[in-house]
DNA sequence: GTCTATACCAGGATAGAC
DNA sequence: GTCTATCCTGGTATAGAC
């Protein structure tokens, strides 16, 4: 299906703005992203009218990443479902990087309303599939019963999203050493 | 010692500078902040000569009084300090705002060398005020002897500032629900 | 210490040739 | 689909009058 010559312009494109972002927030330029692709600027507005159209794209596709990665973590127990969640979830801070929805919050007030919308579904996803993941550990007796699991869930997805901030500015600290001992910290 | 007369500009402009970056970064601009104080975006720099200079003088103010702050909360038991110290931390939730030192490792790149030295070093003794308080509740029975006092840390301060990032998603979300759990789960 | 005027630069976006 | 050329806007910063 792909055309045989030529390369995908706009798939490399959304691919460098979600490393862009993920790096400096939605301050990054077309002139930037043009030099690495090797192309001018204004061929940009070809593929995206406007630099939010760019935005919403990477955004939408890299929820889609995210949540097909997290579709493949059904197996084992619970532990060990949410441990790989951890190792999937802070694989960005590997490259430097930080959580493209947390990214975006930072400029949560110059971000568009529908963009907003999917950024806040995703967080949503998120505490909906860690809270079920430790409820279905109590219901195994593998998980502490007396644990508020959306509470939990929220203390957890916190801690990822700040275990990539902090990764930032220390970047020699485990990442994924506080929400790895938050699981432990759930076991009975 | 203040001088009666006329007010103090230069302490007023950090005051917005501080607010204005716990909100949207440091892409906030000269004019918008003259525009609130009611001059003109020039007078600005009589009083700091570069913008770099005034975001390196809000974070140290900023700083400051946090950890003054934190100071204060060396009475009551180690779970009653660290309940305390998740309402310090998350009070600028409450006015829709974001810890000054997390909302700059956005702009970590931007960042001037000798501020970035300054937020690594606040992120640095948050672990180190977070572990020892949590060590010296092991040491007196209050807390779980089987936990790792500096992961705990980790994770502790990680989903304060996730916390944060989690409530300019959603308002409605109690802000300190995430992190005061974790403290009850450390408790034995 | 605050103002007006201005220099300077960078980014987003469009028009139109190729 | 990519280019050059261009427009417009908005930001930092400076000079110099008051």
């Amino acid at each position: 299906m792909a055309r045989p010559t030529g390369r995908n312009l706009r798939a490399e494109l959304i691919q460098e703005a979600t490393i862009a972002m993920q790096t400096e927030g939605t301050s990054f330029s077309f002139n930037q992203l043009a030099k690495r692709l090797g192309v001018r600027a204004p061929s940009l507005h070809h593929h995206f009218r406007r630099k939010d159209d760019l935005i919403a794209a990477a955004v939408t596709d890299y929820i889609a990443g995210f949540e097909t990665t997290v579709a493949t973590l059904s197996t084992g127990s619970a532990i060990e479902r949410l441990n790989a969640y951890v190792t999937a979830f802070t694989a960005p801070a590997r490259d430097g990087r930080f959580c493209l929805c947390g990214a975006l919050t930072a400029d949560w007030e110059d971000t568009a309303p529908p963009v907003r919308k999917r950024i806040a579904a995703f967080f949503d996803d998120q505490l909906v599939w860690v809270q079920a993941t430790v409820e279905r550990g109590q219901v195994d007796g593998e998980l502490r019963s007396d644990l508020a699991a959306r509470d939990f869930a929220h203390g957890f997805v916190a801690a990822l999203e700040g275990a990539l901030l902090l990764a930032r500015v220390s970047p020699d600290v485990e990442v994924a050493a506080g929400p790895l001992t938050l699981v432990q910290m759930a076991a009975r």
